[in-house]
DNA sequence: CAAACATATCGTAATATTGCAATATAAAAT
DNA sequence: ATTTTATATTGCAATATTACGATATGTTTG
């Protein structure tokens, strides 16, 4: 059907998968690495670093801001974009539960 | 059109993407935390604890194998799926990388 | 104000994902 | 050998995603 059933899974599970889900795309990686390097704030000139046309672009940022991934904010004439620290520490935290709960059982098993 | 564009990034980009688009489903995140409380390695279970078909269940876990997230190996009749540690360790690597930059970063803006 | 620039939105086509009933496969138990 | 049990595969319908041209919106500059 291509409808997920969000209403059975956690709040915690579907904020989780959705954060994933952003992240699941080349290009949605590609702006996230570029928003990494760049020192400031970094706008439009996303579109020259990537081989997707503009729209395709504002897109993808959409969808990153949607799951709180990025912020942006109007700064004129342009449109100033930077990653949430927030986020990215809750995918840490989620992430190193994992890493540690795996380390923690001495799996012997597969 | 539907289609991502692989070939315009690289390697590394797109292996990410793969991994985090497979845990972009609250279905598949309740599959991975059940493998994390699961002391020992279990298999089809998982369908009685999910609200969803056999089937389905089945195909996600698919999912999951294919970007390298769970192993399965046959064990008589039933199949022991389990996390693959490596994996979750990358994973951790990746965001532990972003973390790290964006702390350095002291970022004075938005 | 008009032109130029930056970004967002709309509309649409191609393709992918989600979910399940039905069915297939394959091992274990009877 | 037949039945039961566990899992995978197929086929299909509903919906979502990806990408972009065309166009709209809003801001600055001349």
């Amino acid at each position: 059907m291509g409808i997920t059933k969000t209403d059975f899974f956690s709040e915690q599970q579907n904020q989780s998968a959705n954060i994933f889900k952003a992240l699941g795309h080349p290009a949605r990686i590609a702006i996230v690495e570029y928003l990494l390097k760049a020192k400031s704030c970094i706008c439009g000139d996303i579109v020259n670093e990537l081989p997707l046309a503009q729209p395709t672009i504002s897109q993808h940022l959409k969808e990153l801001k949607n799951a709180g991934i990025i912020q942006g904010s109007i700064e004129g004439k342009t449109i100033c974009y930077c990653l949430n620290p927030e986020i990215i520490f809750h995918l840490e935290s989620i992430i190193g539960t994992m890493a540690t709960e795996i380390r923690n059982q001495n799996s012997t098993c597969c």
